[in-house]
DNA sequence: TGATGATCATAA
DNA sequence: TTATGATCATCA
C-alpha cells in the first residue's frame, strides 16, 4: 500500500466495507498497524489487556467509547477479537457484556444485552501466543458469525439458568464452571469493587460485578468451522 | 497445564 | 459507577 494506508475515520457503510477493512489489515502485525495508525504500542499486554482491541476498532472505523451496544450498530454487527494458537484454537474465553444485578425487568433471552451482542459477530481471529513478541504477532481474517439453531439453544440455555439464580438472589453459588457455553465471571478492576444485589431473602448484600463470557469449547467450534 | 477467579486501562 | 476493551496469574 501507499503512503494514504491509515485508519478510517468513518464507520463501515455495509457489511461488505466491513469486511473489506479486515482483508486490508489482514496479515499484519501489530507493530505495523500500531505505526500507521500513529498510536504507541506498549511492551507487553499485562498493562494493557484492551489494547489489542481498542487498535483493531480504530483500523475497521468501530465508534470509540464504551457503550453497551455493538460496535456496527447500524450494521447489527459486534466486533470481537480472538487471540488465537498456531492451531487456530483460542487462547482466552470471550467477554461478551455485564451481568446486571438486579436483573432488569421483563427481559427475555430474545431481549438480552448477551443475545444481542452476539446476533451477529464480527470475528477476528490475532495471535495471541505470549511466546511471540507482541508487535510481531499478526492479524487475521475476520469473518461474520451468525448463531445457527443449536447454538442460539444452547446459549439460551445457558443464560436462562443462569439468569434464574441471579433473581432467585443466589449469585454468589454462580460459579464459572455453570454453564455449557456461556458462564459468568467476576469482571472488575479488583476483588474490592461492589455492587448491591438482593439476596434470596430480599436483603440487599454487597457482591462483586460479574461478566458474561463465552467459553474456549464453544468459540473454538466456531472458528473451526470457518475453517471448512 | 488449563480453567477459574482476579486484575489492568480507559471513557463518560 | 458501569461499561468498554480484554488478558493475567494462581491453583487444583
Amino acid at each position: 500500500m501507499t503512503s494514504t494506508f491509515v485508519p478510517p475515520t468513518t464507520p463501515p457503510q455495509s457489511e461488505h466495507e466491513l469486511i473489506q477493512r479486515c482483508a486490508n489489515i489482514a496479515g499484519l502485525t501489530f507493530k505495523e498497524l500500531a505505526m500507521l495508525a500513529g498510536v504507541a504500542m506498549p511492551e507487553n499486554l499485562q498493562r494493557h489487556k484492551g489494547w489489542p482491541g481498542q487498535l483493531v476498532e480504530l483500523w475497521l472505523g468501530a465508534n470509540a467509547g464504551s457503550k453497551p451496544q455493538q460496535d456496527f450498530p447500524h450494521l447489527g454487527i459486534e466486533l470481537k477479537t480472538i487471540p488465537i494458537d498456531s492451531h487456530f484454537n483460542p487462547l482466552e474465553t470471550t467477554y461478551v457484556c455485564f451481568a446486571h444485578t438486579p436483573m432488569p425487568a421483563g427481559v427475555t433471552w430474545q431481549t438480552s444485552s448477551v443475545r444481542n451482542k452476539l446476533a451477529r459477530v464480527l470475528w477476528l481471529p490475532i495471535e495471541g501466543d505470549r511466546s511471540i513478541p507482541l508487535g510481531d504477532r499478526r492479524i487475521g481474517m475476520g469473518f461474520v458469525w451468525v448463531p445457527n439453531a443449536q447454538q442460539d439453544a444452547v446459549l439460551q440455555a445457558d443464560w436462562e439458568m443462569l439468569c434464574e439464580l441471579i433473581t432467585l438472589g443466589e449469585i454468589d453459588k454462580i460459579t464459572s464452571k455453570l454453564g455449557d457455553a456461556l458462564h459468568i465471571r467476576p469482571k472488575a478492576a479488583n476483588g474490592k469493587v461492589t455492587v448491591r444485589v438482593a439476596d434470596a431473602h430480599g436483603q440487599s448484600q454487597l457482591t462483586r460485578p460479574r461478566g458474561f463470557y463465552l467459553r474456549k469449547s464453544f468459540t473454538q467450534t466456531i472458528l473451526q468451522a470457518q475453517l471448512i
